[in-house]
This record gives C-alpha cells, sequence and structure tokens, in this order.
RNA sequence: GCCUGGGUAGCUCAGUUGGUAGAGCAGCGGAUUGAAAAUCCGCGUGUCGGUGGUUCAAAUCCGCCCCCAGGCA
C-alpha cells in the first residue's frame, strides 16, 4: 500500500453512477493527488447538477482540473481535451504530485493512451459544406466519392453513420490525405510504464438502480432549473453542451410536451443505455485495465491497492 | 350466479380457411481515432392461462377449470 509503487499516472475509467469519482477522491487523499477530468461533458459548466459535477466538498479533498471550464457556446473536441490534459499533466508532474484522471468518455483515455493523429482541423463551414453534400446526394452516391478518396474509412464505416462518413471525407477533402493514413500514424500522449488503467466494474442491475436513483436526487436538487436556464438562452441545439443525457427529456417537459414523471423516467432510461454504452466501451476497448467490482469506494480502494501489490511482486 | 369481451415476448397488441408464432416499445450484444453523455450496426428473448379431447397436425376447433374487465341480477 506505499504510493511508491504506482505509476505517477492512474487513469480511472467506468460507466456513468460507477463511483468512480468516489474512488478517485479516496485515492487522490492517500496519495496526495490531482485530479483531472476525463468525461467530455463535465468539461461544460452550465450544467453542473445534470452532469454530476464535483460538489465544494469534493473541491476542498483534492484539486480538480479541467471541470467546468467551458462555456455552452464553445465547442470541445478529443483533440481540444487532449491538449489541455497534457498540459495540465505536466503542470501537476512538475510539481511532483501524481496525477489521476477520472471520467467516462471512453474515446478520450484512448487518445492519451494510444494517440490521437494530428489532423489538421477542419473548419465549421467545410464540415457544413460536406454537410449540404451528404444530404443532397445521400448516402450510396457520398459513399462513392469516399471511396475514391478513402476506400479502407468507407468500408470500415457502418450503414447510416452519417457522422463518421461526413468526417471522413471532410479530413481527405481539407487535408489532401485520408483518415485512415493520418489514423494510421499516431503516438500515444502517455508512455505505457507511466500509468495505470482502472476500470469501474459495477453490478448491472446496482448500476441501473443508481442511475434511477441519481435522476431522483438531480430533480430535488434543482436541475429542472438549471435546464431551464440553459434552454432559455436558446442556444443551437447541436452544441455538445446540449447533449448531456437528460437535457434534451428535461427540456421537452420545461416545454409542457410531457409531465414530470414522464420526462424523469425517459431521463433515467437514457440515462441507463448510456451506462450500457460505456459498459460496451470499457469491457471491450481497454483490455488490460485493472477492473474493480467492490461496491463501496472504501472496498474499491482496497480491492486497487491490493492489485497494484499483485502487480509489483517484491514489494 | 348469469351474460359478454379478453388471457400470446418484460409492456401494448397482431395472428388469414388448423401446419409449434410476429410487430412496436422495452431489453441484450457489438462498433467506436477531433460532436463520443456523440454517432451507428446487429439480435425475438415465448410451457400462446391450465387441463382433457378431436386431428397426421391445435395459439387457432370442442369440453371442463382458473384469472381479469364490463354488463345483468
Amino acid at each position: 500500500m506505499k504510493s511508491e509503487n504506482l505509476p505517477p499516472i492512474t487513469l480511472i475509467a467506468g460507466p456513468t453512477a460507477s463511483g468512480k469519482s468516489a474512488l478517485a477522491l479516496g485515492l487522490a487523499a492517500q496519495i496526495g493527488a490531482e485530479i483531472i477530468n476525463a468525461d467530455a461533458q463535465q468539461i461544460y459548466g452550465d450544467l453542473p447538477i445534470l452532469t454530476a459535477a464535483p460538489c465544494s466538498q469534493d473541491l476542498g479533498i483534492a484539486p480538480h482540473h479541467l471541470f467546468g471550464v467551458a462555456a455552452a457556446t464553445e465547442v470541445w473536441s478529443v483533440g481540444h481535451w487532449l491538449r489541455a490534459a497534457c498540459a495540465k499533466i505536466a503542470d501537476i508532474q512538475a510539481q511532483g504530485r501524481p496525477v489521476i484522471l477520472v471520467g467516462g468518455t471512453g474515446l478520450y483515455f484512448r487518445a492519451l493512451t494510444e494517440g490521437l493523429a494530428d489532423i489538421p482541423a477542419v473548419s465549421v463551414s467545410d464540415r457544413d459544406q460536406i454537410e449540404a453534400r451528404y444530404d443532397a446526394e445521400g448516402e450510396t452516391a457520398f459513399r462513392q466519392v469516399l471511396a475514391a478518396q478513402d476506400r479502407a474509412a468507407e468500408a470500415r464505416i457502418e450503414q447510416g453513420d452519417r457522422q463518421r462518413l461526413i468526417r471522413a471525407l471532410s479530413v481527405a477533402e481539407t487535408s489532401g490525405r485520408s483518415l485512415s493514413d493520418w489514423q494510421a500514424d499516431t503516438v500515444p500522449a502517455l508512455a505505457k510504464q507511466d500509468w495505470t488503467g482502472v476500470v469501474m466494474e459495477t453490478d448491472r442491475a446496482l448500476l441501473y438502480d443508481r442511475c434511477d436513483a441519481r435522476l431522483v436526487s438531480m430533480s430535488e436538487a434543482g436541475v429542472l432549473e438549471e435546464v431551464a436556464a440553459l434552454a432559455a438562452r436558446g442556444l443551437d441545439a447541436t452544441l455538445p453542451a446540449l447533449k448531456a443525457v437528460g437535457y434534451r427529456e428535461l427540456a421537452a417537459h420545461l416545454r409542457g410536451e410531457t409531465t414530470l414523471p414522464e420526462a424523469l423516467e425517459a431521463a433515467q432510461r437514457e440515462t441507463r443505455r448510456y451506462a450500457k454504452r460505456q459498459l460496451t466501451w470499457f469491457r471491450n476497448q481497454n483490455p488490460g485495465w485493472m477492473r474493480l467490482s467492490a461496491v463501496s469506494h472504501d472496498a474499491a480502494l482496497r480491492q486497487f491497492f491490493a492489485q497494484i501489490a499483485a502487480l509489483t511482486p517484491g514489494t
């Protein structure tokens, strides 16, 4: 149970409501680490209740970074987050402190551990133009155009996946190099020996119960007011900050389209579905990461140290 | 007690002249490289209320029983 056995960076991933934040806090308190957010929605600060942002008590336990740092009008991408996270990691390590990254966004962890291609940004106007072409030509014709420039991407992207098809052609046309080419040469942001990956594997039934209960407590904490305030700003509905799970359902109730019980039930269902997608990602995309199944965060912390000890014989 | 209408997937229901059943929603599995709390793909999961009978063959037809809804008493 000595922090010297730990690599300097700990990555804690897991589905929503799995208790990963509590584990991060417990670990941070024990080893004197600072916490960096690895969750796409918690970057934005306008829906603290709905996105389960850390509370002031949490903030008093350990320094937190990249939580609520962006306005709802901003558009952060994986790349944007990765650069910010790497800068924070460097800062914290310069002070000689350990780092913990916690979050539920599998892609962010992948960018960190496997790298992200250094693709030039595609401007919004260029993307809009390609989107317009997709909508005008239809998927079949669009795929033919894409296949001529990036056969591998066209073959890999599944039927109906408009978002990925548009991304692939946007990159090929604006950078003059295919997305598949770019992605083939990526370098991990973190060196393998510098980090330990942990996945929270909470029992499915328990996890779903927690998802349901969380919507109830969010409701008591005033989510509706928070959603109403953001909705009143009349922002573009495609902004990432407005894609928080539950936002759509609660906003529909505020417009009088559904009753509150209906809205809460729908939001709970969407939360469970989101948790299921995360379970699928972490189950299959993070081989080699430590798995923690303990229910309480104390037990999870003990399980964590036990596995660390098992990984480093002789200590 | 009698009459009528129902009991088929987790839920709401469909099921032609008898050929061991299918839709929506829910659920489950999977993909995932700059919107990722996003985006997309795949999969019916079933003692057809129970039981006995007719038939080569019953969710479908017949008998009895059980349960639900409504009506009459």
